[in-house]
DNA sequence: TTTTTCTTGACCAAAACTGACCTTAAGGTT
DNA sequence: AACCTTAAGGTCAGTTTTGGTCAAGAAAAA
């Protein structure tokens, strides 16, 4: 529990500061800085980012080098995750065919839960997903619908954080 | 905070003033006298210019020696759907490193043209598309990044045409 | 005991900045 | 014209300042 990367997390966390409900507020650090007051190397800092802030946990991290480098870590809201993940599941079953994808997207778009952006955006890199796996790795039909299902049920996940 | 080629784009930014909608604007400036009045070397000008004003982020540089001589930038707009098309197959290339990944959808979003909603969902995709051809497929990292273009590329493609 | 997560350090990459040296254009001089 | 001078801007390599990656070993969890 104690380990050190999950106090860098909860330090992070204070960062944001209590604001559950701001749509996307984000964090400046010095990875410099943030190793030597917790006492331990820069790339330690990176591992946190790696496990803790990632964009399926909806985050998104930017970071520059060089003279006045940064590392900013954006959060996309914080609202009732655990209502929407549990659809997540329910939704998406094991394997999804390719009447599966399209009537689960419509669904999810009916609800509200994406947009016609957002769906365009799902449906193009599932069909690609299916393509590739058909063309490039003769993989079966059930084999691609578990790809896609599990590539959907990684963004609705991400997107339920979001 | 803000280191001096920030200071100078924002500045070169204002020039442009908040004329959003003209279609293609453009300003013109003197190499020495900016860097006069930023107090640094000229050659630091060449530098923002490089690195902040480049056609991946919607720019064009002209310029010209010798007396009267000047630079100019152009921002583009791209208003028809080829335009959008051409300029997607101009910033993705053949493979995408992780960090070409997160340079273009920063850029991307930056001008506006995905919302941080559906970078989040690309990155997600992308990242699957990714982790699936190490652990599952044995990729060699070149060939993930093509395959990552070409998600990405469909992706774009798809938006331009919506 | 096996597997996953954490931690570290050596080595790498990129961004910012500077200055010496190069190229090009305009306009005057011969 | 041909040449020279002056006034731009361009390039490049070196330095400094950050952050990134990777592999190996330690620690914790399963």
């Amino acid at each position: 529990m104690s380990n050190l990367s999950s106090t860098i997390e909860r330090y992070i966390n204070e960062l944001f500061g209590s604001e559950v409900e701001s749509g996307k507020s984000s964090v400046f650090l010095r990875r410099k800085e943030l190793a030597a007051s917790f006492g331990c190397v820069p790339s330690q800092i990176n591992y946190v980012l790696r496990s803790r802030f990632t964009p399926e946990k909806g985050y998104l991290v930017e970071s520059q080098r060089g003279g006045h480098g940064f590392i900013r870590i954006v959060r996309l809201s914080y609202e009732n995750i655990e209502d929407r993940l549990k659809h997540v599941d329910d939704i998406v079953g094991e394997s999804l065919s390719g009447q599966d994808r399209e009537k689960i997207l419509a669904a999810l778009h009916d609800r509200g839960l994406i947009n016609a952006k957002e769906r365009l955006i799902i449906e193009v890199a599932l069909r690609y997903a299916d393509e590739l796996g058909r063309s490039e790795f003769d993989l079966s039909p059930y084999k691609r619908g578990v790809i896609q299902a599990s590539m959907l049920r990684r963004i609705l996940r991400s997107l339920a954080l979001a």
